[in-house]
RNA sequence: GCGGGGGUGUCCGAGUUUGGUCAAAGGAGACAGGCUUAGGACCUGUUGGCAUAGGCCUGCGCGGGUUCAAGUCCCGUCCCCCGCACCA
């Protein structure tokens, strides 16, 4: 019979909603648990990794509301930033890419995506699709407190509005300015995934040392000022376009790219006018440290694109000046091309500064040579100087020339040396992007000083103590993840926290600005405890004044001062306030790792700055980011599955299993198409399994093998509430579903009639167990079990120390363990037995067993001191030659018995023959033969082979023939 | 570079905190047998090597060490993945 999923999942799915059971309103009888989910972006569809992080919510959400909790899990969408609004706009441009990404991944119909060209109606379209498969997939989800963010919902907006008055009335938010990678022609900053070329490179801050030259300065930039010690000239590449500028009051001479750059850096730059760099070369100037006279050489090697296209030479240390140098010397050819005397390049001696474990005075000369450099274009420059460069850095001490700072690490005297320069007017700095940057309209970008910009000030030292506080109070699952938290917190600085383009709610005190994507999403969950009043009571956009939320979320203010202001009644006011410190502080919010450093911390904090310590939240857990097939989900690339997608091809129970079984903790769950059909099949399969189970009618009596079952189910209860705890879903989804399934299996082989009341007790407990994992079988397999509730809303399956029964565990250990020692006899002699003999352990044997487990407790016992202590036996002393033996052959393994093993065996003594005798026709049923059992000393024993004196006690001997 | 997480059998993946039922759970795949009109269904067995009696050998990235005992503890070493900001 093959399961029709959608219809059993819709009609679940409806009565479910019908009967509203998973929407959540406050009782202050019962205890609450408030779950959350980072509200996803809607500039696509949901796909198979936000399915997996919010399964993983659910799932908590439902063993929570099972054990009694009152539960909530509400969810909302994201629509504030660029990408809706940068999607559209390339669907409007005819962008192939995008369109077909569109049709072909999110399966976006025709008619539809005409209308995408408008980013409001594309985050609307995709929240209504993902609406869908939200349901679809069975989240146990309140939806009256639904919301999406942007000015486009006014009541959210107003409580960012809040949110921001408030941090800015608190001194966490304030106005600074910002390097930023920046496109020219779009006019906004250029994000890592608005590039077309150098993703990752980020502004970089250049020391500028500044060379007196005539009656102006020569900047040139560098990474490594502490280098100056050892300048000996300067390149110019003779082709570029150098200008005389006015940067402040001072006279500069850079590339003209430069004096565009200092521009955007916000500096003060006139140009005066423009020459080929030709002009310079020849030219001395004066080193400001020594004042020694320095030529400038010609390098055409030097970038005029790069900094400030002035480059100083330290060819003891620099092995790209070194060879450039060396260049000129062997061709003295190109030197009078631009009118230079040989003569002065030949007199450059390079000058040793740092002094560096493993090279000698010039590491430059000696890597060149190394590496067989030939010539300043040679690709193995850059390796060269990388090398170089790292190793000086880290271990390089400088030299008795470099005046105060001789003697130190370059490592440790770097920042002190440019603190030094500037103040001295010796340096200044500039920023640039060490890479090429293209923007993804094509231009080439810069670095900005972004002014009047407003920032978080998550640098700030006290705010930082409380959030690592609020990091050290919540539980964090896995445990690993928590030293992340702290060295993610340490390291945020001020936080960027608007922007000038894209959907988003306004800063309220600077139109123009928009509160950025990351800065709106930190505290919205508490919007959710009254987004179902702003709803059910109409309230409106404009009496959502800061005093009403000041009230709600602070208890500042008179209550009848703010209703009189705002409009809204007193009582409602109330309400929300009380609904709000009923949920809060959030229980759980779950995410992907990738939030760590950003949305989680940011969580933290703002929580911190805005809520007294017992609103703080109490849990988070993260897991892996999914995989696809192995390799990393990507749109582009085609590597991408949708929930809705999904959901159509194994079922809404399978989606959420194969995610679930997929990984734990930190790992990343890999999405594989045969594992979920797989799943769906082992579904079907699940259901025909409890079918034929619930059908059975079997004895009555109850048998050790019952108590067996009854005592393992108890275990399972445990195992898996044990895992939910603490967010261990895969071990909890495995333990219920495969685990139990093999208990139950093994049961089923071993009695010839199952017990059917047992077996319906168990079944009882297993789906309860699994509700979590497949709602939807769970819930029509409890119906077809009779029950008219809502397998959703019964209780969580509790954990009975009682049925814990060690005996029935012990024999059915023994059995097992006999069925293998068996089964590994017939293997290895390859004879089809017709006949089984099994011999259990005489009475002495059994003595002697628990004598030296006993005495092997705490501590081992040495072979002596043990038979020494059983030969005080007078019964045993008789027949010391067999209790020696046997004592030799049993010790070894008694003492390597863990100490609980050892309290287990000597508190249950068993019967072996009884249980033997029970197991009979079990055994015969499996080998197919004629088993005898007998005590090992019987007289009347068949024991052609005597064999029967290896018994050993948990150990029958065994004849076969 | 800084920080985080890892390396286990054909594959995926438990186990490592608290050393001992660990040749190593569970799943997938493969093979064999059973059931069946049929089955991408189900059940049973096998799936590191050797072995005509329940055993032995090898084994958890690599190299050492501690211990009666190490996948698990210690030291060293190699490799892989992820994050690093104005962006969701």
């Amino acid at each position: 019979m093959k399961i029709n999923w959608k219809k059993l999942e819709e009609k679940w799915r409806r009565k479910w909603e019908k009967a509203k059971i998973f929407e959540a309103d406050p009782d202050p009888e019962r205890k609450k648990c408030f779950v959350t989910f980072p509200y996803p972006y809607m500039n696509g569809p949901l796909h198979v990794g936000h399915g997996f992080t919010a399964t993983r919510v659910d799932v908590y959400a439902r063993f929570k509301r099972m054990q009694g909790y009152n539960t909530l899990f509400p969810w909302a969408w994201h629509w504030t930033g660029e990408p809706i609004v940068g999607a559209a706009l390339r669907v409007k441009m005819g962008d192939q890419k995008e369109i077909r990404a569109l049709k072909v991944i999110d399966g976006v119909p025709e008619e539809k995506l005409k209308k995408l060209v408008d980013p409001v109606y594309m985050a609307q379209y995709y929240t209504r699709e993902s609406k869908k498969a939200v349901r679809r997939i069975g989240y146990s989800i309140d939806w009256r407190r639904e919301f999406h963010t942007t000015s486009l919902e006014p009541t959210f907006s107003r409580f960012v509005e809040w949110q921001y008055n408030t941090l800015r009335e608190m001194g966490y938010v304030a106005k600074g300015t910002h390097p930023v990678v920046w496109c020219p022609n779009c006019e906004s900053p250029t994000g890592d995934h608005d590039r077309l070329e150098g993703e990752g490179v980020s502004p970089e801050e250049y020391t500028l040392i500044k060379f007196p030259f005539n009656n102006s300065y020569l900047p040139a930039a560098t990474f490594r000022p502490e280098t100056i010690y050892g300048v000996t000239n300067m390149f110019i590449n003779p082709e570029a376009t150098y200008v005389e500028a006015q940067v402040e009051d001072e006279k500069w001479i850079i590339s003209k790219q430069a004096a565009e750059k200092l521009v955007e850096q916000l500096r003060k730059v006139k140009i005066e006018r423009e020459f080929k760099g030709i002009e310079l070369v020849g030219k001395f100037f004066r080193d400001p440290i020594t004042k020694r006279k320095l030529p400038i050489l010609p390098g055409w090697f030097v970038n005029s694109d790069s900094a400030t296209g002035v480059v100083y030479s330290v060819p003891a240390h620099a092995p790209a000046d070194w060879i450039a140098i060396k260049d000129l010397v062997e061709n003295p050819g190109r030197l009078q091309e631009v009118g230079l005397d040989p003569g002065i390049v030949k007199n450059i001696k390079p000058i040793s500064m740092i002094s560096v474990e493993g090279f000698g005075e010039y590491p430059a000369v000696e890597i060149v040579k190394q590496l067989k450099i030939k010539d300043q274009f040679d690709p193995k420059v850059e390796e060269a100087t990388n090398i170089l460069y790292k190793k000086e850095f880290h271990t390089g001490v400088l030299k008795p020339i470099c005046g105060k700072y001789a003697g130190k690490l370059v490592k440790t005297v770097k920042t002190e040396l440019i603190e030094d320069f500037v103040k001295d007017n010796i340096a200044d700095s500039i920023y640039d992007i060490p890479q090429e940057v293209i923007c993804r309209c094509t231009t080439r970008c810069l670095v900005k000083i972004l002014a009047d910009q407003w920032f978080l000030l998550y640098s700030d030292p006290e705010w930082k103590i409380k959030t690592h506080e609020a990091a050290d109070k919540a539980n964090i699952y896995p445990e690993t993840a928590r030293s992340y938290f702290h060295d993610r917190m340490d390291w945020l600085r001020e936080w960027a926290c608007v922007r000038r383009t894209g959907l988003g709610t306004p800063l309220p005190w600077s139109p123009g600005w928009i509160v950025e994507t990351l800065s709106d999403s930190t505290i919205y969950m508490a919007f959710y405890t009254i987004n179902k009043h702003i709803k059910q009571h109409g309230i409106k956009t404009e009496q959502l004044s800061g005093k009403v939320f000041d009230y709600i979320f602070l208890e500042k203010g008179n209550v009848k001062k703010v209703a009189e202001d705002s409009g809204v009644e007193p009582a409602i006011l109330e309400e929300m306030r009380a609904e709000f410190l009923y949920w809060y502080p959030v229980d759980l919010r779950i995410s992907a790792k990738e939030l760590i450093p950003n949305h989680l911390s940011f969580f933290l904090f703002q929580h911190t700055a805005l809520f007294p310590r017992e609103l703080w939240p109490r849990g988070i857990s993260v897991n892996g980011m999914v995989m696809i097939e192995g390799a990393k989900m990507s749109k582009s690339k085609g590597n991408f599955v949708t929930l809705k997608n999904a959901i159509n091809q194994h079922g809404a129970d399978a989606t959420r299993l194969t995610s679930i079984l997929g990984a734990q903790g930190m790992d990343d769950p890999d999405w594989r198409e045969k594992n979920a059909s797989s799943t769906n099949v082992k579904l079907q399969s699940f259901h025909n399994f409890l079918n034929q189970l619930t059908k059975n009618s079997g004895r009555k009596e109850i048998t050790s093998l019952d108590l067996w079952l009854l005592n393992a189910i108890q275990k399972r209860i445990h195992q898996v509430t044990e895992a939910l705890e603490t967010l261990k879903t895969r071990t909890a989804a495995e333990v219920g579903f495969f685990e139990i399934w093999n208990d139950i299996r093994w049961y089923l082989r071993r009695v010839r009639k199952p017990n059917q009341i047992v077996l319906n007790q168990v079944v009882n407990i297993w789906i309860r167990l699994l509700t979590p994992f497949i709602p939807y079988t769970c819930e029509e397999f409890w119906y077809l079990m009779g029950n008219r509730d809502f397998i959703s809303t019964t209780d969580w399956p509790s954990y009975d120390k009682s049925k814990i029964n060690v005996e029935a565990e012990e024999s059915e250990s023994l059995v097992k363990n006999l069925l293998e020692d068996t089964l590994n006899i017939i293997k290895a002699t390859e004879i089809t037995p017709k006949r089984i003999c099994y011999y259990v352990s005489a009475p002495w044997k059994w003595n002697v067993y628990l004598k030296s487990l006993e005495k092997s407790t705490p501590i081992r016992v040495t072979l002596g001191n043990l038979i020494k202590e059983l030969m005080t036996d007078p019964e045993l002393k008789s027949m010391a030659g067999s209790v020696t033996k046997f004592v030799k052959e049993t010790l070894d393994e008694i003492n390597r018995m863990p100490d609980d093993r050892k309290k287990r065996r000597l508190q249950s003594v068993m019967n072996e023959k009884k249980i033997l005798k029970e197991a009979k026709r079990f055994l015969e049923r499996e080998f197919n033969v004629t088993i005898n059992i007998y005590d090992e000393e019987d007289m009347q024993r068949y024991d052609p082979k005597k064999r029967a004196s290896i018994a050993k006690p948990y150990r029958p001997a065994i004849y076969m023939e």
